[in-house]
DNA sequence: CGGCGTTTTGAGATATCTCAATGGGAGTGG
DNA sequence: CCACTCCCATTGAGATATCTCAAAACGCCG
């Protein structure tokens, strides 16, 4: 699970031509920057690789996770695109990323990256910010994870989801993930997970269509009301 | 519980006279900042609160914790001497801060630190990964509450807080904190935490003395096995 | 010494897990 | 184009870790 995989910073076209200025902002850059696809299943990187890059996601849904010795493991966030993953203070990696669907991602030097910060506060505030969010977001999960029952997970999560992915109006969410996936998010087990999701269902709450991958909040209200905020 | 507390920021110490400089560091104005005591269960902040302030623990321990509507708790963080608390990006605290024993906070303006950042790109970088870190924490606390048994829990618990605050070499800790708050930590209940520690103690892995509070680590690397990391 | 807040301990209830079997959909190869 | 296979999701039944409710013990402070 951890394996290494030979691909991931082979990719030659890291080293592009950058703008001359020094005041080239993280956007400019991550546009400029080289794009790796990333097939499903496979990892942008694993717990203990070399923190080389910061990745900004494009396209598709990376799980951002850490692994206990025995194997269990804890999603820690589903990466969308927008989002940057692998930003930490240590020279290693200390999570793992791996795609859930095919992806891709922009590939940015971190030491360019932080190159850039040393001399540019704005750019540290961004940084500043950007981790302040994604801290506002694990919390808010470990309060999920921490004190709500199954349903209110499920709920929560279905909320959240609709509330980061879905089209102004829409009431159709794409689970991206498998169960197993969304299990090791929450902190339940698959058949909790899917159990959980037919009883929503049979509440009329929610559709489930097309395999299971499709999911149409009816009652947003009532779901809203389930997860307790 | 979310009672707004009228001497939140009454000092009128906060505005002190500082460096000349522009360049002074994080320290600096800290060492300068005033000093607010804190009585035992007195609130630093409140969610929704205006966030005025970032506060450095200078002594005891504060709880950083966020409440759903219906009264349960999840505390985020014991913040002990050093740690900042009340960073953000938002203009209202999102959680509230409580002292569990009495405690001593410095209190620097908010907006201030702020503006400091704006122009100071290494104070910049110190935030972020100030924040970094703490996200490292939370992460690592969600792990054990998504994933670990009853058991384990408790056991990183004790490990984290020897790490955090034993004097080196001392198998000594304090619990500065009642039991209700290392349930609402873990994810579990007070009874759960007290028999789990009584567990511990039958288990030749823990001492426990002076009523409960504090907890000799007899066998630390069998406790560090527990909680798995 | 009395009273209050807290912790410990016990016994029974229950939400979730575990193990096991079935079912469905997508992709592959004949 | 169909059958086969594999992976994943669903459903069921029984096991269990943790919760809930209740009572007793402890320690601290006035």
């Amino acid at each position: 699970m951890l394996a290494v995989h030979p691909d991931y910073a082979s990719n030659s076209k890291l080293a592009r031509p950058l703008p001359p200025s020094g005041a080239a902002t993280l956007d400019d850059r991550l546009s400029h920057a080289a794009v790796r696809r990333i097939a499903a299943k496979e990892h942008v990187f694993c717990e203990g690789d070399a923190r080389d890059y910061v990745f900004r996601v494009e396209d598709g849904v990376i799980a951002v996770y850490k692994t206990l010795p025995d194997g269990r493991r804890q999603i820690i966030d589903f990466a969308y695109p927008g989002d940057l993953i692998g930003l930490g203070v240590l020279d290693e990696h200390v999570l793992s990323a791996q795609a859930t669907t095919a992806a891709k991602v922009r590939c940015l030097s971190s030491t360019t990256l932080e190159r850039m910060a040393e001399g540019d506060a704005t750019l540290a505030l961004k940084l500043y910010k950007s981790v302040c969010q994604e801290l506002a977001a694990t919390r808010s999960l470990l309060v999920t994870v921490g004190q709500r029952s199954a349903i209110e997970r499920v709920a929560a999560f279905l909320v959240a989801l609709h509330r980061r992915t879905a089209a102004d109006g829409s009431l159709m969410v794409t689970l991206a993930m498998r169960r197993s996936d969304i299990a090791d998010l929450l902190g339940l087990t698959i058949e909790t997970v899917s159990r959980t999701l037919t009883k929503l269902r049979n509440m009329s709450i929610i559709e489930i269509e097309q395999g299971g991958t499709r999911v149409v909040l009816c009652d947003l209200a009532r779901l809203s009301d389930l997860s307790n905020e």
